[in-house]
DNA sequence: GATGGATTTGACCAAGTGGTCAATTCACGT
DNA sequence: ACGTGAATTGACCACTTGGTCAAATCCATC
């Protein structure tokens, strides 16, 4: 009970599972904030309330600590992208994939942090995951686009392009939250500025890809 | 004229401009490939093929470096978003404003990137520049969109929301640059490739806040 | 070719870095 | 109460970090 110098949280009592997971939470928040090779062990275990010594007992190596947070990023990311397939109809597809990226980028600005961090130093670790998932990922909704395109649904247009479009749009809410905030009067969107954002995203791609 | 073990430039010769233009560039690089903490000067100097201790006697400190090369990066900023004045017509001035943009990220995508990395750990040293410059820039530009709104010339829009996703997309390009290579293949855009997505980003964003 | 300031650089340092380890404490079935 | 494996942790280590410094070298001017 009693606090050494700084740290941060409690964090102390129960299983395993509890200190594990306070230890990836901490990890998390260090990573997005500096970085991969930014972030310490020292400032992570002290973040997490326990010597650096027991951080290595859970995780063999910061890098080993990186890669189970990296995964769930994907596996979130992953999640958000299944939106697109619920609907067939072209509007209602991209309106709920907007949503669900919109409201991932919201929830968890940190994963969305770690990615771009990760992107950002040449993604050493997540590259396998970009040639072969991601890829897959992207060539079969393009797949689906060209048909909407081909049935007159929505403008001819190169389906990456649009996605990169959304995927630079919703992910600038979590990644650019700081400048965003430096440019609304030093406060973060409120929840009824981030409902219009998305709104306002949603709508903005819609009608650029609506012909007529 | 030798070797010493891994200096990737000569590098060598003329007055003090010379060199130091040779560690700023290579400052550029490895701040934008590792981030502020990230970055070392001994990488820096051997990329600029010169002893650590030469580049403090340039440059005081690895963040007076980090600063030089900032606000080359916030000038540069400027530089581009003066597009977006020359013309009245918003269709003529988002094009051109998009257009620059564009070629910015294609031109210095480090610039891009060092500015994100930035913002990714808290934009410690460009804040302020965000609070004003880039606050007034913001501002006096949505008075110029809330006119064109007036006009019934664009749809009616919150012109932060636009701006972020021009800057959000625009940036996507050099940012994300080795995600965008992953995904074609492992090749990075070709010219022909780069110029379709200008195309389609200014091509949509219009569209999309076009009336009617 | 002597002078003196600008420049260059190897050697060095204190502070951190990721990671190890042996000694201790804990939880709990017997 | 006791034994045993899991969990905890202070001390430690080899290495890297940003930065310093004094000795060397360069080079324009006289």
């Amino acid at each position: 009970m009693t606090n050494t110098p700084p740290p941060l949280r409690p964090a102390r009592s129960a299983g395993r599972e509890l200190k594990e997971k306070g230890l990836f939470e901490a990890a998390r928040a260090v990573f997005a904030e500096e970085g991969f090779k930014g972030a310490t062990t020292a400032e992570i275990a002290r973040r997490a309330g326990v010597p650096k010594a027991n951080l290595h007992y859970y995780f063999p190596t910061k890098e080993a600590l990186y890669r189970a947070v990296t995964e769930e990023i994907l596996t979130d990311w992953l999640a958000a992208a299944s939106s697109f397939d619920e609907k067939d109809d072209p509007k209602e597809a991209i309106t709920a994939y907007i949503g669900a990226k919109m409201d991932l980028a919201r929830a968890d600005p940190l994963g969305s942090r770690i990615w771009a961090s990760e992107i950002l130093r040449g993604a050493p670790v997540i590259k396998d995951f970009l040639e072969t998932t991601l890829a897959e990922w992207l060539a079969s909704r393009e797949t689906i686009m060209r048909r909407w395109i081909a049935a007159g649904k929505i403008r001819p247009l190169e389906a990456r392009y649009f996605f990169y479009m959304i995927w630079a749009t919703t992910q600038h809410y979590a990644d650019f939250e700081d400048q965003i905030r430096a440019l609304n009067g030093g406060a973060p969107l409120s929840d009824e500025q981030f409902q219009k954002a998305k709104a306002q995203v949603v709508d903005t791609i819609l009608h650029g890809i609506t012909p007529r």
